[in-house]
DNA sequence: CTGAAAGCGCTAACAA
DNA sequence: TTGTTAGCGCTTTCAG
């Protein structure tokens, strides 16, 4: 590959003058420049953006890491980001976590090795201290769309969970279910991930005097297997839930396929509702009525920060993102002999 | 952040030592190496990545472009080379070219001048000789996927796209179907981007005595939106197929939501057929009939050939990947009546 | 307007 | 066993 030096020479010059003939930076003799030009052109120089970073100190590379670039919410993620950076002359280094806070830890260290200008970190596989542990660092990093509202995590890009739970609550309460079951991801003693989501609804429900029966609160691990496994356990039960919230569209789309195992029928003998809006739940059997988040908003959103954190703008959060409720058909009022 | 000769001031060694001791190449004493590894984890000593990959001419990144990475198909795509590459110690810098050549052209440049040590080029967005160019250049750069069987774009990870129309056709003709229709992608009047895969359904076809009629082969974009659309249309004719071939599970869906709009039952009056087996095929109503690649596969093999050509070996490629039939609920023998 | 020189952080001969 | 020196390719003062 041609370096620079190489052009040079060939246009019988020294190399800083190349740079400030292709860079447009000083000023150059128009006739050595288009000489140069020519060269560069002949010689196809390409350059070396690893040079370049070096003494530039800036890689225009930022690094994402997700919890699973396979799972479709993600991915959808991934593509927002990569369109908006990239517009802005950035290129994404992915990186997933796969659920495991050690690997995130890892990835994020290399990330900084890397140096990469800046990091829009997503949660699963990143334990928050690790993430302010790199922000310390003095790299720059947004969060987006963690579910703790960390402000120690700034600027972060959120959504507001909250709200998304209370529009289920709302939304089922409407439709008549008082007998609402909710299949969050967290383990069973442990820390519910999806936990605004969750209280979203409860604080609905409780405010309409039909507070949450927490025996039909099960837990699943956002995966749609899990969905399935705690959906046939409640479809099981002696009074099986008239609704079911999942946290997540993967989740619910489990509930779906436990209900078709029970021969049970959504939504007329049973309603269920999800959380994210992934583009599978527009064509389940049948369609989900979920919460929808704006992907391509709040990724544009976090990359926007990022970016003008980068140009050594101070940025500061802006509010969090209001989801909102896409009715489809797998809701409906409960049929009037299985009402409590 | 601290440097090589921070550590190196700081252990009163030189820079050159640090380095030998940090790498484990060359003999240190047991006891400098102590104490250059203490003063390394004091001052958090990390090292700049960029530095090194411009001393070694190697980034240990590999490029990876894609048509669409918010395409369920190349999120999974992107989720196996990502741990693949990761688990070389490489890290993966994605690219979309949104189906605009000039882009991926641009795109493929960018890679280059960017150092990646290697990258794997998915069809769509990226011209044959854009490719080509690139290789010639020096880079290595696995083809992987692509429907024309290009011998100068090797080394390549293929599928037998062929074999995989043959399978179609066999299992469309075995449940009765003789009135088969397909939804392809590509323009009308040009080129067929899932060329072989009609052919192989094609072949299969006119072996046995009922060729493809060519008014029921419509066009589509690889989009659910153009599946809906071919499938309305074909669905309006006077003597509707009783069978339909979509080239891919987005289209297969779209042409179940077009039956679903028209009130044609599937799979009682209709069949479908996709191809793929994205995650989403499971999930759609019915669950989809399709043609199975094994991405992770496929893709472990693209990468490994890549990392196996990156080490100076001379790597030639496999023979392309057998998909698989994966009968699910959307196809059956045609109802008695409807038979032509 | 152009050249000389230094430096970004790291590695790799080759000496000592 | 460790230090010296040079160099990866590019940018950026500062002289000339």
């Amino acid at each position: 590959m041609a370096t620079i030096y190489d052009v040079a020479e060939a246009a019988g010059v020294t190399a800083a003058t190349v740079s400030l003939a292709l860079s447009g930076k000083g000023v150059v003799n128009r006739e050595t420049r288009a000489r140069i030009l020519q060269c560069a052109k002949d010689l196809r120089y390409r350059p070396n953006l690893v040079a370049r970073s070096l003494t530039m100190r800036q890689t225009h590379t930022i690094g994402l890491v997700v919890l699973n670039i396979g799972n479709p919410f993600y991915a959808e993620v991934a593509l927002a980001v990569e369109r908006e950076a990239r517009r802005a002359g950035y290129r994404v280094l992915f990186a997933n976590t796969d659920g495991d806070d050690e690997l995130g830890r890892e990835l994020l260290e290399d990330l900084a090795a890397r140096q990469v200008d800046g990091v829009i970190a997503m949660p699963g596989g990143l334990p928050p201290e690790a993430v302010r542990a790199i922000a310390a660092t003095g790299l720059p990093i947004v969060a987006c769309m963690w579910e703790e509202q960390d402000p120690t995590l700034s600027p972060a890009a959120e959504v507001d969970f909250l709200a998304g739970g209370r529009l289920v609550a709302e939304h089922l309460l409407a439709l008549g279910h008082t007998r609402i079951a909710v299949v969050a991801d967290g383990r069973p003693d442990g820390t519910l991930q999806h936990h605004l989501r969750v209280t979203g609804l409860r604080e609905v429900l409780a405010g309409a005097g039909t507070p949450l029966d927490t025996a039909l609160l099960c837990h699943g691990d956002s995966s749609l297997e899990s969905g399935a496994g705690a959906g046939a356990t409640l479809l099981a039960r002696p009074t099986p839930p008239t609704a079911i919230f999942a946290t997540n569209d993967l989740m619910a789309t489990g509930v779906l396929a436990a209900a078709r195992d029970a021969g049970i029928r959504v939504p007329d003998e049973l309603s269920v509702v999800g959380f994210d809006d992934i583009f599978l739940a527009a064509h389940t059997a049948p369609p989900l009525t979920t919460v929808h988040i704006d992907k391509a908003v709040l990724m544009a959103t976090a990359t926007d920060l990022l970016l003008r954190a980068l140009s050594g703008e101070a940025v500061s959060s802006p509010p969090p993102l209001l989801p909102s409720l896409v009715r489809r058909a797998s809701t409906a009022p409960p049929l009037a002999g299985s009402a409590t």
